[in-house]
DNA sequence: ATTTGACTCGCACACTGTACGAGTCAAATC
DNA sequence: GATTTGACTCGTACAGTGTGCGAGTCAAAT
């Protein structure tokens, strides 16, 4: 008569609190299992209720350590940032090290490819991208660029890298598992009416999603990458 | 007796089905309400049951128009990429014609900074996309550019006009009705750790978000973009 | 008059982020 | 040793999300 079977829990079924075996929840232990969440199953995969149970935690713990979702995301994307290297200039010259720190950037949003929305999300202020930042100002500086210039050579650079990797992550996140053959293929019937309509289009895309897709996609960014230190070349003060 | 008060509807309370008065939804009424939405208060601002408000319409009724909700952002997103031009190559010669280009997709993303995160979601298929892509892919030709070349030169600068611009717009998005110099404000200790750690970026902090910061993001981009078209210049085959 | 097929929509389900307040514990204080 | 404090956890609740389902409604075709 007391209890009722549907409700959610009993005095009677429900066990002991858990008793304080652990130290407690860190903000790095948190931000690790947000990380593993995230480079598993993307941003979707990341919510507060599934980060608890990882946890081995409440669902609402997290927010004593962390303000909110945001901020949470703000600490995993700073604890990325710890992985890009900038070569350093005055042993590889100017021009190497934007390369390595480009293809660094640009590995790195392969690895965690849910970090393209957030790069985007304002400046970023973490003690990681702080010194990244700082680095890669240096290269610059070293490159001869000062004032605005010094920070519209860099902009352009990264914003190409995050651009180009950007479209190459979401690939793989939006279809995963479908290769681009496979893609291809379906594509079919679109492609033919396109042949009839947009030759050039359907030519390009043809050409593109081969099957050395990996093999185009390497090639293109060290395309672009070439061409937008080139220019950024014809703007160095000191040649 | 017949009706609990808390009932979430009776039968008597309840209005009559309301008559066809309009003939019938249709997509691109849709698209167009869901537009109003998404520029009015971006990708978050669209729901499906305030979309369906916005109609005069049941929370549900879109879904037989359309799949989903992604398919329905793929709808909206290729709406608006009518909105880009594409000089002729033949009259203003391939730089200018990739310029205006250039311009026409930065400014479409600022009228509508949803379209950043909808950028990346995979090759866009939508009748207005292909047309575009047909027209700056005619100007690459026209410069030279042929086989994979021509869709790395092409993908060289969107890649790079997607960066800047989703930067552009995210700062808009991301704190709404803060000016360049209120935020700088708000961060007066963090820059003051910053000049004792990293003096080069507190100095690139106060230089950008300076009061001409409008000003500044169009230098920027103005440099940028003569840097990769200088860069693209280098690769032309013809001269 | 009846059938058909296009279209609408209420309800339900499983899920989200997070505010709140009650609870639990280890260490500091008396 | 008893008491107080403050750090930390977590169940519950609320308002929202996308969407499957099935019943319902209507205009046109038969």
């Amino acid at each position: 008569m007391a209890g009722k079977e549907k409700a959610p829990t009993s005095v009677w079924t429900r066990p002991e609190r858990r008793r304080r075996e652990q130290p407690t929840l860190s903000r790095d232990q948190i931000v690790d299992a947000a990380l593993d969440l995230l480079d598993a199953e993307g941003l979707a995969g990341l919510s507060m209720r599934r980060l608890g149970t990882r946890l081995n935690a409440g669902a609402t713990s997290v927010y004593w350590h962390v303000a909110n979702k945001d901020e949470l995301l703000e600490l995993a994307l700073d604890r990325v940032m710890a992985e890009v290297r900038v070569p350093d200039p005055e042993q590889e010259g100017w021009r190497a090290a934007a390369t390595g720190y480009a293809r660094s950037v640009r590995a790195l949003i392969h690895r965690h490819p849910w970090t393209v929305t957030l790069f985007a999300g304002g400046p970023m202020l973490g003690p990681n991208a702080t010194r990244t930042l700082d680095e890669i100002l240096a290269v610059f500086e070293h490159a001869g660029f000062t004032g605005h210039d010094l920070e519209y050579a860099w902009s352009t650079l990264i914003d190409y890298v995050i651009g180009v990797a950007g479209n190459e992550a979401s690939w793989h996140t939006g279809q995963p598992g479908v290769t681009a053959e496979e893609w291809m293929e379906s594509l079919g019937p679109y492609l033919e009416g396109m042949d009839a309509q947009h030759p050039r289009v359907a030519a390009h895309i043809r050409e593109i999603w081969a099957k050395d897709y990996q093999n185009v996609l390497e090639e293109r960014f060290a395309f672009g990458l070439e061409c937008v230190l080139n220019g950024l070349a014809t703007r160095t003060p000191t040649p």
